[in-house]
DNA sequence: GTCTATAAGCCGATAGAC
DNA sequence: GTCTATCGGCTTATAGAC
């Protein structure tokens, strides 16, 4: 049953998300994301009792999802596979949780201040993992010699970058909105450096050569 | 010469700097970036007049820079010659501009409201001339036919990271500052995965080509 | 030119009526 | 549970002494 508390806990996390995404933690107003929700500000400190609160379950809402992206490594699998999934997973939270992302990305900006300590492990073990992962791959010759953290933090950085700066990408694109085969188009260039650039093992097929 | 004023200035210039990288605009007091310059705060204002002055000083410190380091495009040569320095010239300035860089993304993300109208255009010119170049070498057949906006939105994402999510980076790779050699190490993946994955032609060297 | 001391206003938070 | 009306603290900005 959805009561008159849950939707209006619903309206008010989704007024917040974008405005905390829009204008950073210090620079929004409980007023305006009353006001967006359509209701009155105090109703915002009843539900959720202070701003910092409020702001905290929008960040760790989009916990979950990042680590559940990085189910591929954790199932195994062809490197070329793992890193596909990985990759369209990152785009599609780009593309879906647009809001919550942003927010996530401004707080780890600025030090993660307010991330529980707890996820901030979470999310690192995760981190480590992927990438013991891709150093097992090369040191079984599936791929090139690569610097895994640094490989990493491309594929994070090239797939965020949809969220964080939509901005800028719909001035340089001239769209105000990506649609679906502008994501699939960026997967893809962003699946083809990864995959080619590192000359990752299909697996199936022998891999590949590079002639000069 | 260097007056009182110019010593001043930058001493202020340089903390607020580092305290709008690391709290945002709004979340940044003006009496911490006095207290970090060791003057009083009323000097600040004295020199720079409102906050918001300040902050745009600082902002706009980074767009000559990121401008210059459009140049290879602009003088031309062969296609991964210019993609490389290009991506060297990014990542120098995640390493040696790395706070007026941050407070630069931080501006993006949120829509840019204290850029001029000048600046964000200029920077969009050289963006498109940078893609339209990128779409000329495509049309000659000197690399694989990737969307160049894509291209350059990972370009742009790859290198900005080791500024933007420097914590990130630390907890990661377990390093407080990154030295040198990651930072090479960091330009080598990168370009790897341009020059690699988008199938760069080299020139003097025949055509890349991948047999499976 | 420099700094102490203060004004002015904004915003998070809540008391208390309904 | 809901909302109006208000408080209180904090921060930008400056007046005015030196």
């Amino acid at each position: 049953m959805t009561s008159i508390r849950e939707r209006n806990k619903e309206l008010i996390l989704r007024a917040a998300s974008e405005e905390f995404a829009d204008k950073g933690f210090a620079a929004t107003k409980t007023s305006d994301i009353a006001a967006k929700a359509g209701l009155p500000k105090p109703n915002v400190y009843y539900y959720f009792k202070s701003k910092e609160n409020l702001y905290r379950e929008v960040l760790e809402s989009i916990v979950e999802p990042l680590l559940a992206a990085s189910q591929p490594f954790n199932q195994g699998g062809q490197p070329a596979d793992v890193l596909r999934a990985y990759i369209r997973s990152k785009i599609r939270i780009s593309r879906d949780l647009a809001y919550a992302s942003k927010v996530f990305a401004s707080e780890i900006m600025h030090g993660a201040p307010h991330l529980s300590a707890e996820q901030t492990a979470q999310l690192n073990e995760q981190a480590k993992h992927n990438i013991s992962c891709i150093q097992a791959w090369i040191d079984q010759g599936l791929m090139a010699k690569v610097d895994p953290h640094h490989l990493l933090f491309s594929i994070w950085a090239a797939t965020q970058t949809y969220a964080d700066f939509d901005w800028q990408i719909s001035i340089v694109t001239g769209k105000a909105k990506l649609d679906d085969a502008d994501y699939e188009a960026a997967a893809e260039t962003i699946i083809r450096m990864v995959i080619g650039g590192c000359e990752v093992s299909e697996g199936s097929v022998k891999p590949v050569k590079v002639v000069g």
